[in-house]
DNA sequence: ATGCATGTTAGAGTGCGCTCTAAGTCAAGC
DNA sequence: GCTTGACTTAGAGCGCACTCTAACATGCAT
């Protein structure tokens, strides 16, 4: 149960079998490994590490910076001050795509009330029926 | 100085020419005025409009998306109801996305802290220096 | 032994949102 | 009149992140 198959790993992780693929063949994912027919299976490690690289996705990290990340865990412990640096340094453009989102999301809100005021004024005793 | 001039207009929108103009061809923007030599310009209304455009990309949602909503916006007053029933939806989109956001940045703090952690024990006085 | 699901590969294709190119026009300043 | 710079057009090109195709292999169930 700690060995997943392919379709095990979609279930679990939410990407297609295309994209594991593809991410191990960007190097996103390295050494997974095969049973006697050929067939990838994956580890515990490799679902977390699969986690973690769609958590840097999810935040807009592109493939590349996930790479260049990737590249420095696996040239040993003495990157971390640098893969550390790296996530603040991307912590930090996420806290500041979440504030743009955050203005544009209070513009559109704005709007709604408009509509919902404007829709008011035309049909006041909607709101009772 | 409420008619802005291209470059005036990509001042203060932070859209590029290109931009303002593949904006056009979508359809996302109409009727857009020029002067005696065939230039456009921009009125008030358009930079309004250029703006919210923005805030709806800025959100997230696609080019057809917002052509959806522009269409609506001409074909009159009778569809500000549906407008503003796209703008809800897409608001509830949003506030989906910024939740996963959060999860995900939540995700990269722990690791961020870890590695702090982890440099601290290899390190410890380097927290004094 | 046959059928079927699940996997394999290399490489092509897709959709999106710009972004740029090339050749040309126009108005203002020298 | 000439240069400069801001603009115009149609259409091509680009980078990204998948996503799919086609042909083939494996292994389990009947």
């Amino acid at each position: 149960m700690s060995q997943l198959s392919v379709s095990e790993a979609v279930a679990e992780t939410g990407l297609s079998a295309h994209t594991l693929r593809y991410y191990e063949k960007e190097m996103l994912l390295y050494e997974v490994p095969r049973d006697s027919g050929g067939r990838r299976f994956y580890t515990r490690e490799l679902i977390a590490a699969i986690k973690f690289i769609s958590a840097l996705r999810a935040t807009g990290m592109s493939i590349h910076g996930i790479k260049v990340y990737i590249d420095l865990y696996r040239r040993g412990e003495h990157t971390a001050q640098q893969r550390m640096g790296l996530l603040q340094s991307h912590e930090e453009a996420v806290q500041a795509q979440l504030k743009q989102t955050r203005a544009s999301l209070n513009m559109i809100q704005r709007k709604i009330a408009l509509y919902q005021s404007q829709l008011d004024a035309v049909a006041p005793n909607k709101q009772r029926a």
